[in-house]
DNA sequence: GGAATAGTGTCTCTCAGACATTATCGA
DNA sequence: TCGATAATGTCTGAGAGACACTATTCC
């Protein structure tokens, strides 16, 4: 290993880049920004930004989040880093490396970014990963900026691939939440219908999953559901199975 | 978002670092270099290095890869990005960002570094977490320079974690190995004794995972064992169970 | 023959998947 | 009453864990 040289080492600027997903209307929806400038005016990408001089990674993506949205990763939102993506060209202008971030959280009010609706929205993945039909691909100007298509991506297998062995779904859902509810939250993320009969046992059974309030909902109509919080456990096991394909 | 403002980021260096892993001596061991220069001289660290203006993170990590060992990825190695460690304060004289990446190797001829045997060894990672005994622990002297302790901590637990479900064990391996062999890698990555019969019929009935090359072998003592290849499958389906604790 | 490792077989219990029925609300 | 969702129960097959036996080599 050639010894540092604090001298002559290749400048780079760090931003962190936030995956911030949540389930809307029965789909896995992402955050998506606006941008209003140059390269990539008017093209919609993740939000992000630059690390500041004294704050730790963690810290950057939090405080992000928390101007992107106003959420706070303690309440209830998950946050973890994702990935580094470090192209020498990924950015246009200069060496950029940015440390992606995966947030999870419950359905929230309308995004803001400044006040300004139409710079932000929540869209579902399928849509910005040009699973909507042959109509949309790549470069026609619907993808995302930069490498965030990739980012979008890695992010969600990552979702897709966590709930399965770890409790993080219930971070898609309101403090209180019902079985269906949570089943619903699968079903999104993974985008497969799951037995309600099997899912409730498999739930209700798994020690450390949920912890019954001792409430109950009528909000989705029908008879009463049980309310649960997320109990302590944060792997599951045995895990949630992913119905092949 | 904030827009960029090129002429006002903040300038960070970036590093990668390399936890390669091996099975030597029935035991999981991870490639140690000795710092020759401050800070922390004289300490064992993970080997690393700057990443230059013009390449990729994971061109950066094969070339310190290929400086430190003559290991080329290509070559039966694994190697993939873990992830990135960005404390203001990890190196006490400048800004740096290290993206941690993991080797998966399989054992290799003693390794050198610039020729010098004493700065480098493969160290059992039970020794360089401070598990071996109680008269160890962080802060004496023994522990690996900046956090690479943690960092080390992360890739044995993401390497622990994967062999359940990909056919990553067979990256510790020799391109043709047999069930035992296989085993073995198992048992030292996990700390666990695992039975061979119930090991033999699960490997060999996971479709993808080993493709019979024929040939056997002596080399274990004892009957000829099958000799198999990796199979193409990456994931394994159903996985391999980590028994508890 | 003895020691070592390789390979196959059997039994049982857990659990995932498929499926039916009853319960309780609102309209 | 109807239509929705919730909750519980039964059967079956796949597979993991525990365990015994035979096979083939080198000494």
């Amino acid at each position: 290993m050639s010894p540092y040289d604090p001298s002559a080492f290749p400048p780079f600027a760090v931003t962190v880049d936030l995956v911030v997903l949540t389930v809307r209307h029965h789909a896995l929806c992402a955050l998506a920004v606006r941008r209003g400038e140059p390269p990539y005016q008017g093209r919609w990408a993740l939000p992000g930004g630059f690390v500041r001089a004294d704050e730790d990674l963690t810290q950057a993506a939090a405080r992000e989040l928390a101007e992107e949205t106003g959420l706070h990763a303690q309440n209830g939102a998950h946050l973890e880093q994702l990935a580094t993506y470090g192209d020498p060209h990924r950015d246009p202008r200069m060496r950029v490396v940015s440390v992606a971030h995966l947030v999870l959280a419950p359905d929230l009010p309308a995004p803001r970014a400044g006040g300004d609706a139409r710079s932000a929205r929540w869209a579902p993945v399928g849509e910005l990963l040009h699973d909507g039909g042959p109509e949309r691909g790549p470069g026609d100007g619907s993808s995302l900026a930069f490498d965030h298509d990739r980012i979008l991506a890695d992010g969600v297998e990552r979702a897709r691939s966590k709930i399965e062995y770890s409790s993080l779904a219930t971070a898609f859902c309101p403090p209180e939440f019902t079985v269906g509810e949570l089943r619903r939250v699968y079903e999104a993320v993974w985008g497969v219908a799951l037995d309600p009969r099997n899912f409730h046992r498999k739930v209700t059974g798994t020690p450390g999953f949920l912890v019954p309030t001792g409430g109950t909902t009528t909000r989705q109509g029908g008879r009463p559901a049980q309310l649960f919080r997320a109990g302590g456990a944060a792997l599951l096991n045995p895990p949630m199975l992913r119905p092949e394909i």
